[in-house]
RNA sequence: GGGCUUGUGGCUUAGCCAGGAUAUAGCGUCGGGCUUCUAACCCGAAUGUCGGGGGUUCGAAUCCCUCCAGGCCCGCCA
């Protein structure tokens, strides 16, 4: 309801001042909803904001169209507040099963993540990207898009050609229940420091490179199988944190089957290419950017750059929106990228950059060993969730407490990374990943548990009927939380920034827990217990949505 | 050196792009609350030159300029 009482107070106000921009604002403790529209007008109306604001509440409120909606001024300040009609449909909306989901849309929408290189496991790092990108699918889901969620594998790259060095001079065994991505990274770490001890084995990755680029078949089992053993790992973890991706597309595909060719034949007839024998880049100096952008060795092999033009051209293909959630450390060749599709004609992705997660003392380096995988950080997390949840519900099974504690781990694990807005560069911090008091996903998982018990008591009661009437600040102040879900969907689809849902949820969460201390349900009578009985359905099934929507799951009990 | 980006109480953080009413929360500190729907909870207190300085504006955490500090990038790696 939310969003249509917003254009309604628009509209409103336009159709009142006659301008278009109506200065609207938020309400914070005032109101639902505010304009600062009277200071535009003192400088037509030469008159002071308040006498203003004065006079177009008095217009305002004659409106038919006003009807429950309350305007007042305070000062310069319009305010809107909206009435019971309002709460009782935003209540009842938010009881639906299919509440926050937004019209159906036709437009598709390609969201590629993760995209980590199989040369070892994913680290904290990594699943910021993750976390960002299969938020960011679930939000669009719900939002009413088709989602394609991609991974865009390297299965050729020089660091590759490490990894598959080390599989095949190494002969490491596979340790009895090692995952693939362990297993490889100890090849490649080790291929790493002997690179530096021994430089005159360099070539020999150079020959491999050359190799796997012209489709020698041993060369390409080798890479393939090496690539394949990792990348089941890193979907184990991803699939322990709640992600599935559609595809997984691998690199060599834009290779061999002409399409990088193509587009490079394409970038050719760009006055700003050049070439220095095979070698060949694109010189963008006249778009800001300060380097070549090379697009060829001057061994004739391909690079990255040139089967990711290749890779985006096929996805824009199969989408109307190609989205990429990338580390801020690929913001130079992510601008170059879309800067020569536009070049081309062709259309650029949208981008999704998040700044760098790294440990108190420096940097992760997957090559150098420096780094907390995922899988450590989950399993630690689940240990002390474990812990906890033992302490607190001594008497459920340890299948039991062990699947509340998966789920609390995964949540924790995905809340504390998808809180913190993408820009913000961040020190991993162990404390706080294990911290599941409030801002934590826990926290807002333990407000939706609360919710269910609250309403199985009820139906061992008896149930009750459905009400709508509220009055209390509690139940208002709750309700009117809940009616802002859509809008917010709308929004995180809009601005591409998944945190304003972490923002979101945690605020219900809050609200929630005051609206339980101070608002008695079962306790209460009548009217009173009717209603609060259906809005504590309808917070939690919006806790439950939102929930979903983070990849976090709902626990009912905990 | 050049580009991008961040800087908000002791620590973490929202708000900034689309400027407005006493700057949002959490952690930590201090004080209170479990015979009452799950205390992974709730309530209260203290804590802020919104990095510094200029400017625009009736009004700036928010826009512009400049300086300072941190991060990232500037590879025929990905």
């Amino acid at each position: 309801m939310y969003r249509e009482y917003i254009q309604k107070t628009i509209d409103l106000l336009r159709e009142v001042t006659g301008l278009e921009d109506v200065m609207i604002t938020d309400g914070g403790d005032h109101a639902d909803l505010a304009s600062t529209v009277s200071f535009a007008l003192t400088k037509t109306q030469r008159k002071n904001p308040a006498v203003i604001a004065g006079e177009l509440v008095a217009v305002l409120s004659a409106k038919p169209e006003a009807k429950g909606i309350e305007i007042s001024a305070k000062g310069p300040y319009i305010n809107f507040i909206f009435g019971g009609d309002y709460v009782a449909e935003s209540v009842r909306a938010a009881r639906r099963d299919d509440y926050g989901t937004l019209p159906a849309r036709t437009d598709k929408v390609i969201i590629e993540h993760t995209s980590a290189n199989p040369n070892g496991p994913l680290h904290v790092g990594h699943i910021r990207n993750t976390v960002i990108g299969d938020t960011l699918v679930r939000a669009f889901r719900k939002a009413g898009y088709p989602v394609e969620a991609q991974y865009y594998l390297n299965d050729m790259g020089r660091q590759i050609a490490i990894v598959a060095w080390g599989v095949k001079n190494l002969h490491y065994d596979r340790l009895p229940g090692e995952k693939g991505d362990e297993y490889i990274v100890r090849h490649y770490v080790e291929a790493n420091r002997i690179a530096k001890t021994k430089p005159e084995i360099e070539p020999e990755f150079d020959s491999m490179m050359e190799k796997i680029e012209a489709g020698d078949p041993e060369t390409v089992k080798l890479f393939h199988d090496s690539v394949d053993i990792c990348a089941d790992g890193i979907k184990e973890t991803l699939s322990s944190m709640n992600v599935v991706h559609d595809k997984f597309v691998r690199e060599t595909t834009f290779l061999w089957n002409g399409s990088m060719q193509d587009v490079l034949n394409r970038i050719e007839k760009l006055p700003t290419v050049h070439h220095e024998g095979q070698m060949m880049y694109l010189d963008l100096s006249g778009e800001g950017f300060g380097n070549r952008y090379v697009l060829r060795r001057s061994n004739g092999t391909s690079v990255y750059a040139a089967r990711d033009l290749a890779f985006h051209l096929w996805k824009n293909a199969q989408c109307d929106r190609s989205i990429d959630v990338l580390g801020a450390d690929h913001k130079l060749i992510g601008a170059q990228l879309q800067t020569t599709l536009k070049l081309i004609g062709e259309r650029p992705p949208e981008i999704v950059h998040f700044e760098f997660v790294s440990l108190p003392e420096g940097s992760m380096t997957t090559r150098g060993g420096v780094f907390i995988t995922a899988d450590e950080l989950i399993a630690e997390t689940k240990k002390r969730a474990m812990e906890e949840v033992t302490v607190r519900r001594p008497e459920l099974s340890e299948e039991e407490r062990t699947k509340i504690a998966a789920a609390v781990a995964v949540g924790a694990v995905r809340y504390d990374i998808v809180k913190v807005s993408a820009e913000k560069s961040t020190v991993f911090d162990w404390k706080e990943a294990l911290d599941f008091e409030r801002q934590s996903a826990p926290y807002i998982q333990y407000a939706h548990a609360r919710a269910c018990s609250i309403m199985e008591k009820a139906k061992a009661e008896g149930g009750f009927a459905e009400c709508y009437e509220y009055s209390d600040p509690y139940e208002l102040a709750l309700a009117k939380h809940i009616a802002r879900f859509p809008y917010v969907l709308e929004k995180v689809v809009v601005e591409l920034r998944p945190h304003l849902l972490a923002t979101y949820v945690r605020d219900l969460a809050d609200l929630f827990n005051s609206f339980y201390r101070f608002a008695p349900v079962l306790k209460a009578e009548g009217n009173v217990r009717d209603a609060r009985l259906t809005l504590v359905d309808a917070c939690r099934n919006t806790l439950y949505q939102a929930l979903g929507v983070l990849g976090i799951e709902a626990l009912e009990s905990m």
